[in-house]
DNA sequence: TTGCTCCTCACGTCACGTGAGGTGGC
DNA sequence: TTGCTCCTCACGTCACGTGAGGTGGC
C-alpha cells in the first residue's frame, strides 16, 4: 500500500516482538521515519538496516545504550564497547564458575549423606562455601611437533574454533590456539628440555581430550566428510554421553560427545 | 540497652546495607521480631541466625523466593532448588561462552585491520556472527597409572577441587575428576588399546596444564610447603602471565599463573 | 458488522541503591 | 542545640512482557 513495513511484518521478519519494536521507538534507538495519517508506525529502508544492526548488536549482548553510541560513532565507540564488555563477561563467567564449584560441592555432599537433619545440612553448607576456590582456569595444552598443521586440522576438521596462531622471525609456528566451547585449548612445541613430546614420536599419548557438542552424530558426519581419522563410531556410554573418538595428524585422541537425556 | 541489635549494627556485622535489611523485612523474608517505642528495628538471636542462613544461600546464588522456601522446609526444598539453581546456571554459562567466542572473533577482526569503515566493520561483523560454535565443553583428560595417587596430589598439593573418584568392585579407582575454576579434568587410566599411557613409564609427556590462579606466589608457597616438586619457581613471563611449574607424581608438568596487570 | 492490525498508557520484573524529608535518644 | 541512628515513602534500574481499553481500514 503505502511504502515502508509495519510493526507487525517486521516483528515477524526479525523475530522480534512488536512490543520490542515499540521500546525501541520509546528510547530514541529506532524511530520509524514515518507514520501513516491513522498513527501506524511505518519503517522505510534506512530504518530496517539500522534495526538489522541493531539486532546484530544485540547478538553480542551488547547494551542498548551501548548500541547506540556504537551506531553513531562506530569507528571509535564500538571496538571499545567490544571489549569493555568482553572484559566484563569474562569476570561474569569467572564468578558464575565459582557459583558452579559451591553448588557442585553442595549437590555432591547432598548425595553423599542420607537426607540429614535441615540444622545439619545447613552446617555443612556453611563450612563449604567458606574456602573458596582460588582457582580460575584451566587451559590443556597438547604438544605438537607441527603446529600449523594440526591446527588446521583440529579447525577444519573438527570444527575448533580459530584461535592465535604466532609466529617467529623465521616464520614458524612456536605457538597456536583453538577455542572450544569454554574456554581454548594450546598447541605446544616439542621441547626436550621440559619432556615433552608428541604422542607420534612417543608411540603412545598421555592425554586426550573430550569436547562436548550439540549434536555428535552431526559432528561425526561433517568430521568424517572432512577426512577425520575415526577411532570409533558414535555409541551410547554407560556413562551418559553418546560419543565417538577421533585421532589428529599426531596421534591424539579427541572424543566428541553429547549428553544422553536421561 | 534493650536486648537485641539495630539495624546498624546488623549490617556492619554482615556486610549487608541497612536498605537491604529493610527490604527482606519489606517482602517478609526476615522481620526483626521486636521494635523499641520509637520504632527501631531490634532483631534477636533467632534473627540473626535466620539471617545468616540467608546469606550462605546468597552466596549460593539462590533468589530471595528460593531461599525463603528453603528456609521453611530446607530438607525437600533445599536439594531441588540448588539442582534447579545448578542446572540453570549451566545453561547460562554455556550462552555466556558462546557470547565470549563471538566477542574474541570480532576483537580478533578490529585487531587484524586497521580501523577500517563503519559500514565495512559491521559487515564483517555479521558474517561472523552468523556462523556459531556448536562446540559446548573441552575436557582434558590425563594418563594416570595410579589415579587414587594423583588425585590425592591433585587436590591436597596443587589445591584443585575434589571432584568424583569412582571405583569398580575391587575396589580400584577407574576414573577421577578434579575441579578447576571453569570446569574439570579428568583422570583417565592407562590403557595400551587405545595407546594412552602415564607420562613416568613413556619417558615424556605430550600434554601439560597451566592453571590461572588468583595468586601465583601465594599458591606456590602453598603447594612448595605441601610437598609440591617445584619445577622452575616464578618467573614473570613475556606472554604477560606470572608463572610457575610443578610435575605432579607421575611426571606431567603443571604450570600455574597469575596476569600480569600491564 | 466481524476480524485483523494497530495505537497509547501503565504496571510488573529482581534486589535492592539512592535520595527526600522527617523523628527520637544521648 | 548538635550529631548520630533510625524511620517511611518513593523513584530508578534493564529490556522489555503482559494486559487494559480503544481506534482505523478492509
Amino acid at each position: 500500500m503505502t511504502d515502508g513495513w509495519q510493526v507487525g511484518e517486521l516483528a515477524r521478519a526479525t523475530g522480534l516482538t512488536v512490543r520490542t519494536l515499540h521500546h525501541y521507538d520509546a528510547i530514541g534507538l529506532l524511530s520509524p521515519s514515518d507514520r501513516t495519517p491513522a498513527g501506524y508506525r511505518l519503517y522505510g529502508p534506512a530504518d530496517v538496516e539500522r534495526l538489522y544492526r541493531i539486532c546484530l548488536l544485540r547478538r553480542l549482548g551488547l547494551s542498548l545504550a551501548d548500541i547506540e553510541a556504537a551506531l553513531d560513532a562506530p569507528e571509535w565507540s564500538l571496538p571499545a564497547a567490544i571489549r569493555r564488555h568482553h572484559d566484563e563477561l569474562d569476570r561474569r563467567l569467572t564468578l558464575g564458575h565459582q557459583l558452579q564449584h559451591r553448588l557442585r560441592a553442595m549437590i555432591t555432599e547432598l548425595d553423599r549423606a542420607a537426607p540429614p537433619d535441615p540444622a545439619e545440612l545447613l552446617d555443612t553448607l556453611e563450612e563449604m562455601t567458606m574456602l573458596d576456590s582460588v582457582v580460575q582456569k584451566r587451559i590443556a595444552i597438547l604438544v605438537y611437533a607441527d603446529i600449523e598443521a594440526a591446527y588446521d586440522h583440529l579447525v577444519n576438521v573438527f570444527g575448533l574454533g580459530a584461535g592465535l596462531l604466532e609466529r617467529d622471525a623465521d616464520g614458524r609456528v612456536g605457538h597456536g590456539e583453538v577455542e572450544a566451547g569454554d574456554g581454548v585449548i594450546w598447541l605446544h612445541r616439542v621441547s626436550p628440555e621440559f619432556g615433552l613430546d608428541s604422542p607420534r614420536s612417543l608411540g603412545a599419548s598421555s592425554a586426550t581430550v573430550m569436547v562436548m557438542v550439540d549434536d555428535v552424530d552431526a559432528h561425526f558426519d561433517r568430521a568424517k566428510a572432512a577426512g577425520a581419522q575415526i577411532a570409533y563410531e558414535p555409541v551410547d556410554q554407560p556413562y551418559g554421553v553418546r560419543e565417538y573418538g577421533a585421532r589428529d595428524p599426531e596421534g591424539f585422541l579427541w572424543s566428541f560427545a553429547t549428553p544422553l537425556d536421561r
